[in-house]
DNA sequence: TATTGTTATACTCTATAACTATA
DNA sequence: TATAGTTATAGAGTATAACAATA
């Protein structure tokens, strides 16, 4: 494990982490799913359809929270619920055509947008962030992990 | 300029930023002060007292926000309206004491969680991400800047 | 009894529109 | 008339507490 961490790193990513989520999420589509919506529906796609419970656990927020989320995304024709075979308290949420179809474009066009702000990088800095993208991959981890 | 952007590097980029964002602040302090307000304590502690309309701008929100998060700071003492001198329809926001000293707490604390994380990292990955670190910064303001 | 989900209610954050006071 | 800020109002997102249905 690492030892001598440069004293201003910590502050440093914390600081430039947090700007690039700003301006990323600046990039969301207006008008079309708000940063909430566009999680859910990435999380339904990545993962298939879920209960609703494991649902707000991933999204990390509460059930009265999922409850009204999906009301939303099933109003808009996004998403929908079915009755669970196994447990009738419980409900399934799976993603409708047109929610994968949105999302998965929401997705391309904000990879789009990276794209374009790396392009505009030099070689050197391109290569050293793709260097360091499994050790962010590994810093969120521990923060996950550091927090439960 | 780069050229040659390997083809996962933007999407592997825009999950671990957003993931760490949302690890970030799920270590905001609780029961003490919102995201919201944190943020604009520490734009003022940054660039000092400001106008009512410099801080809106500064934070990216509009006037009737910026006023009503005032009202918070300072209804909990962590914020002052003045008059302003030269101008007498115009507000200048200060910290008090007690807002400069929480902020400056809560930072410190922030920055000793992702120190804890990264020193569970391997040394040679704390290296590439303090090689990334500009890198990252100059990606934040091509986002920016593309933007508006 | 315990669990799954919904409903009721409330607070924060955000916005637009209308207003007041001053420039 | 234009600008700085506030007030009025509304909608999204979040929470806790209380409830219904089922396990």
């Amino acid at each position: 494990m690492a030892e001598n961490i440069p004293p201003e790193l910590a502050s440093d990513l914390r600081h430039y982490l947090t700007r690039l989520y700003l301006a990323l999420r600046r990039h969301s589509p207006i008008n079309e799913l708000s940063a909430t919506q566009s999680s859910a529906l990435a999380t339904l796609l990545d993962h298939g359809p879920m209960r609703m419970g494991e649902l707000a656990e991933r999204e990390c927020v509460r059930m009265p929270t999922a409850t009204s989320l999906v009301d939303v995304l099933t109003r808009d024709g996004l998403a929908e619920r079915r009755p669970d075979p196994d447990d009738r308290r419980a409900v399934v949420i799976s993603l409708t055509d047109q929610g994968r179809a949105l999302i998965a474009d929401i997705r391309d066009r904000r990879d789009a947008t990276v794209t374009a702000a790396l392009e505009q990088l030099t070689a050197a800095q391109v290569a050293a962030l793709a260097e360091a993208a499994p050790a962010l991959r590994d810093l969120q981890a521990r923060l996950e992990n550091n927090d439960r």
